[in-house]
DNA sequence: GTAACTGCAAAATATTTGCATCCTT
DNA sequence: AAGGATGCAAATATTTTGCAGTTAC
């Protein structure tokens, strides 16, 4: 795991720091996607705040996570798949959000479908998100 | 159009106030979605940003206006159509934002298509937001 | 050794709350 | 007249920036 971890920060040219492997760890450990807030939270030793935000933005610009848009100003942040790199991102899945547990969850086996837009307007990106409640809600 | 505002305040029990209906007409004189710091900009004779606040605040518990999910951690606000009323929005629509000019549009006639969801997942909701280039920005 | 990363302090920005005053009904 | 809306002040919360000390390579 610790190797894991070692090599995604190798193959994105990123050196190998404490928070680093932290902030990647609790990724890897949570089953949903988190907020700023929520991994603050999740770390007992912490780093300082400054830090939480440097270290998002620079795993965002690596396309190492990407960020989730909600409509309540919060936005939470997932691990990005293998075929996410730096500048491309592949992000094509549906985001769940469960109004029970309040987790955010990738879909990744639900791709984001394609719709016809008016005439003269072009896609080059899309996001969906589904509210609702998760599997183990009901 | 000064009649169609103050119908609209007052058939959702709202009092025609001055800053009430400035922020509407902001928002029917605008082509796109407006974010909070949009609307500040907007006014020439300006209230307070609190004001402005707790007004949009208002009318999202109010169902005239819904919000739009971006990953910019800038929510925008759009005005509902009719069918949507107090505690129910019927926001079934896609949005779209602009790379070109920073639009955000609500897309009336674009209906959010919906998606299978792995086994145990209920949706109740969804959201879908497009970026690309508008047919003004070509 | 050098470049990059971190923590601290502080600035800048955004949002919320309380309260006195004013406006709508 | 009464209840609600607004403006102001101030408390909170969030995000950004600069810089000096530390760490990874």
């Amino acid at each position: 795991m610790d190797n894991l971890i070692d090599d995604m920060l190798k193959s994105n040219n990123l050196s190998i720091t404490g928070s680093r492997k932290k902030i990647l760890e609790i990724f890897f450990s949570s089953n949903g996607a988190l907020a700023h807030g929520d991994i603050e939270k999740r770390t007992s030793e912490k780093f300082d705040r400054v830090t939480v935000y440097r270290t998002l933005q620079t795993f965002l610009e690596k396309g190492i996570i990407h960020t989730i848009p909600t409509a309540d100003n919060a936005i939470r942040y997932a691990l990005c798949k293998d075929s996410c790199g730096e500048g491309h991102h592949h992000d094509n899945h549906v985001h769940f959000i469960c109004s029970g547990c309040n987790i955010t969850i990738c879909l990744e086996d639900v791709l984001i479908p394609s719709v016809r837009l008016p005439f003269g307007f072009v896609a080059e990106e899309q996001q969906m998100v589904v509210k609702g409640v998760c599997k183990d809600c009901k």
